[in-house]
DNA sequence: AATAATAGTTAATACTGTTAACTATTAACA
DNA sequence: TGTTAATAGTTAACAGTATTAACTATTATT
């Protein structure tokens, strides 16, 4: 009996967050030598965003909430990669910004994020790719909006008045 | 700018890790009534396995370190769905077994993960998610076998002689 | 002017993964 | 046969991540 024997009552998720573990080591090994190990990600947005990048807007496009969004900055802050400024206009924004430290790693981020993402991809021809992010794509909004055992807080709070 | 003008740029991992969280989400949802909200792999692995089903044995199944598997078998033992025998023929040795209450809910459990994997793939046609199931395979392939942020224990443990 | 909402922070709690140290038992071998 | 090594499992400590609640400071609403 090996893991193939239960393949078939297996759910996806499973599958899914073994890959997504394996990809998620691979990608940190690789990009090491950076001085960061994790949060790529929300580097590329802070990069790429053209409008005032506030935690808030971070949280936002990243899904994640607000507590966890303080942590990734520290960490981002701690290792010189960015910095937080109080918006003048509105003093209870920071303003999230790339050092000149961070600026400088960012060729090297994407073309890690690029060549893991090939690596990843690798064997399967151009149409196969497209057709997997398609079913990416698909897969998510069937169940983006499944009950989740989770409670919506923000919902509660704008109700009550 | 909302996500889709970064998702070039997204680590297909991150991607993954999103289905994931809502996957898992979705299905302990699905099943809370049944006195479980996790860990219904192992109970699969539990079930169908035909061998002598040692936590050894399932934490090689399931990817899984032995610390780790203690603590899913205490979750299980504590919600009364199996039991741990000591195996006369290797006292070292725990036996995992189904309780009756164990073995009523797995049709349920079946259930509930094939309906879930079904509800996951709604949308695309047989061919199509047969060609999913086929990437999915591909990329394990491709990333399985990658330097990652990790030491392997075994391995050294093994060469020091 | 008082109240509500927003942006962000801190603290507490829970779950997961990892390492190290440990017990009990069995296998190896000199 | 007795010592040593290996195996199965447990416990404890620590780090990372997610979630909730309570909090400060600031701005918007009425």
């Amino acid at each position: 009996m090996t893991i193939a024997n239960y393949m078939q009552y297996m759910p996806i998720g499973r599958q899914m967050a073994m890959l997504t573990k394996q990809y998620f080591g691979a990608l940190s090994k690789s990009m090491e030598h950076l001085g960061v190990d994790r949060h790529f990600f929300p580097l590329v947005v802070i990069d790429k965003t053209d409008k005032k990048c506030t935690q808030q807007y971070l949280s936002c496009i990243l899904g994640v909430d607000k507590v966890c969004m303080v942590r990734i900055m520290d960490y981002l802050v701690e290792r010189g990669m960015i910095t937080r400024e109080i918006n003048s206009e509105d003093r209870r924004e920071h303003l999230i910004k790339l050092t000149p430290k961070g600026k400088k790693i960012m060729p090297s981020v994407y073309k890690g994020i690029d060549e893991m993402n090939s690596l990843t991809l690798k064997g399967l021809k151009k149409n196969e790719q497209q057709a997997f992010h398609t079913a990416m794509e698909i897969i998510a909004k069937n169940i983006e909006n499944l009950p989740v055992n989770e409670v919506d807080i923000q919902i509660i709070k704008n109700n009550k008045r």
